[in-house]
DNA sequence: ATAAAACTTAGCCAAATGCCTAAATATTCC
DNA sequence: GGAATATTTAGGCATTTGGCTAAGTTTTAT
């Protein structure tokens, strides 16, 4: 049994990491070269490669190299598939608020009767 | 210099929990006791109780002890957060490839007049 | 006054993370 | 061909994570 585990486990991971999302972030706005990616983070390059593989590994950047540069590019689907998951949850809340508003007026209404 | 992170990485890294997320999706259908968010878990409860204190920590839920029972319950302001940013993200990748595709179309207008 | 219930704390442990340096590798430029 | 560029691999290391068992503690029920 290998440690499984799902893409939306993989994605949340990604994105709990701040330079991650960094990388994401800059990807929002086109395809970057690794070392463009890395630029702005403060750390060796290894690292960033590191960060890069989980990334590739949840699905939310892909990339292609030609000659000596790799070039990243976002993979949208897998970050609508965790704001899918997080307007689920908010869509279940409100309902509920709903019939506990609907409950609470009933009680309300009951009140004036009595 | 304390181990920094913002509200985010904490909110993201509780998502990246299959356990932790269902106990986040018991709470959406309101209040509950630590022994009902354990239930559903294959773990013994001290595991359980770590990940509460991960999801507090976040602010992803708020809990209160009567008694012997500490009834835990949602605090949707945080899920809300990681929500936006993820719409962010989204929005500005929306932006990005409307204005691809204006420019695109500006090169095969100009295509025709040649 | 005991016992049962519902957590809590303490302490252990294996695996995963995140970062580094040093040393390859593969391309492209001169 | 030789140097510069752009990664990439290898290996090391401290910390964090996520799980466990065993032993408390605090309330509540009998």
């Amino acid at each position: 049994m290998p440690n499984e585990q799902s893409d939306l486990d993989r994605v949340f991971h990604c994105l709990a990491d701040p330079s991650r999302r960094a990388m994401v972030a800059r990807l929002v706005d086109g395809p970057a070269t690794v070392s463009e990616l890395a630029e702005p983070l403060t750390m060796a390059l290894p690292s960033v490669l590191q960060h890069l593989k989980v990334l590739e590994d949840s699905g939310l950047i892909r990339s292609e190299k030609a000659g000596r540069v790799r070039t990243c590019q976002l993979e949208p689907a897998r970050l609508s598939e965790a704001e899918a998951w997080l307007m689920q949850q908010r869509a279940l809340w409100e309902k509920r608020l709903d019939r506990l508003g609907a409950y609470l007026e009933t009680l309300q209404a009951q009140e004036k009767k009595e």
